[in-house]
DNA sequence: GGTAGGCGTTGACGTTGCGTCAATGTCAAG
DNA sequence: CTTGACATTGACGCAACGTCAACGCCTACC
């Protein structure tokens, strides 16, 4: 019974605290470095040595780790600086959101490759120039911020069934109208060019949700050219104006008009 | 109509491209040095300059980059190495397992929570001893394989209703027996104490999914140290065998079956 | 023509949670 | 004494940029 035999050593090295809890010692480490969980002692060769209270302070770590919560939130749990249940729930509702972050990102996916699948190309004039109110929550609300969407779908949405239906009618009419004017080798300065000119930023500014329904000038001079551009460089928007050739009129008419 | 007077620049600077499609100049930069967007021009000055096709090809990345796929990836299907087709699959794919994986974690967090407020601090046994078969799947992933808690789960289900409530009741009873042997004073390296230390041990072992399973000696041993010593430093364990003194009792006796 | 201010450039660090060397010291065993 | 296993402290790597920092370029105004 001599003072320096304990019966168990309550004390174990890094190497056998991973391998019972089945993590890391590199894990260990770094949970030290932060601060989250200290060795019960350090010896003089500089090992760490853990106890029984660590060990459990460790499964509270893990458990709370699973459940995906961030380190420095563990610390505070830990530390009671924080309701656990407080922090179980925000945990609950960011896993919500992501959740549904992602369910909206699969149906966007699947939506994409249908289309692709479906042979057509999906249709650039929608998808950029009045954004598709199904497709592209995300990055709407990603470059546009977090209300952007919601007012863009709010205000589609407040359309009835006909009104939607009038305004694809007007698009599509926009675009009969740039083709037979470029059919007819128009001038696009002339005064019908810039009407319809004029016409087509009034509905690319009559979207919320874009850069050009921003109010801010520049932002729209910009989305403008850069749409205008898209016209002519691109052979899916080309085809929505008969071609290329369509497309070089509608960018003269509108670089014209906004220039 | 002199040669350097170009009706249309077709080239626009970084901050121009930036407002048009909605992302920043260091983004820009960011791909130009990722080399999936590269300018169409860089001036003597260093200025970069993009033109039409490089708007197209922005606007085919932040589609694809809203769509969830990686920058590399992007680029794989840009060049065309990829087929877009079978990358907007395994996007799905991938999506739809992370969905499942959030989901499962949603529903731990809810239970641990629920948990927690009915008053009851979480069965600390189930938790670690035999691992909840509902709660610890991507614990049990994480830690040990895919398919450790594939075989776990198969174990579990594997029995009936009559078979699991007997389980259970053998793991009361292991912990009702320890408790009596620790009442009576008895010593922990007594045969009766190291036969119920036996039958612990091999019901730590019959549990597929933890460390005491995967047939390691090294492992099993470091498994049921670290038990024993959560029992004493968790009153929570602890109350399983009737408090502390029960529990160093079960310690003492496991330490010297299996030391 | 000098200067302020705005936009451009190239580094380089921060983020999250460790994995993974690299260089080197320590300890138990043969 | 040597070997080999295990320990230590850096430090880089990953994904996709955000965010300074330090400095050059260009336009406009005085």
């Amino acid at each position: 019974m001599s003072e320096t035999s304990s019966r168990t050593p309550a004390e174990w090295p890094i190497t056998a605290v991973a391998a019972m809890t089945g993590t890391t010692s590199r894990t260990l480490r770094h949970y030290g470095d932060l601060g989250i969980l200290t060795p019960a002692r350090i010896g003089e060769n500089g090992y760490r040595y853990y106890d029984g209270a660590g060990l459990v302070r460790l499964q509270r770590i893990l458990v709370l780790r699973q459940l995906g919560l961030s380190l420095p939130r563990i610390a505070e749990v830990l530390d009671r600086h924080t309701d656990i249940e407080t922090a179980l729930e925000e945990q609950i509702e960011r896993l919500g959101a992501e959740q549904d972050r992602l369910a909206r990102q699969r149906e966007s996916v699947r939506r994409t490759l249908a289309a692709i699948r479906a042979g057509e190309e999906p249709d650039m004039t929608e998808m950029f120039d009045g954004f598709d109110h199904t497709q592209y929550k995300d990055e709407v609300e990603r470059r546009w911020g977090a209300d952007a969407y919601a007012r863009s779908t709010a205000w589609w949405e407040s359309k009835t069934p006909a009104e939607k239906q009038q305004l694809k009618r007007e698009q599509i009419e926009r675009n009969e109208a740039w083709v037979e004017l470029a059919r007819a080798d128009a001038s696009p300065t002339a005064p019908e060019a810039q009407a319809l000119a004029a016409a087509h930023v009034d509905w690319l500014r009559s979207v919320p949700g874009t850069p050009a329904a921003s109010g801010d000038p520049e932002a729209l001079r910009a989305y403008v050219l850069g749409l205008a551009a898209m016209y002519v460089a691109d052979e899916r928007f080309a085809a929505n104006y008969g071609g290329t050739a369509g497309a070089e009129f509608v960018r003269a008419a509108l670089e014209h008009y906004i220039g």
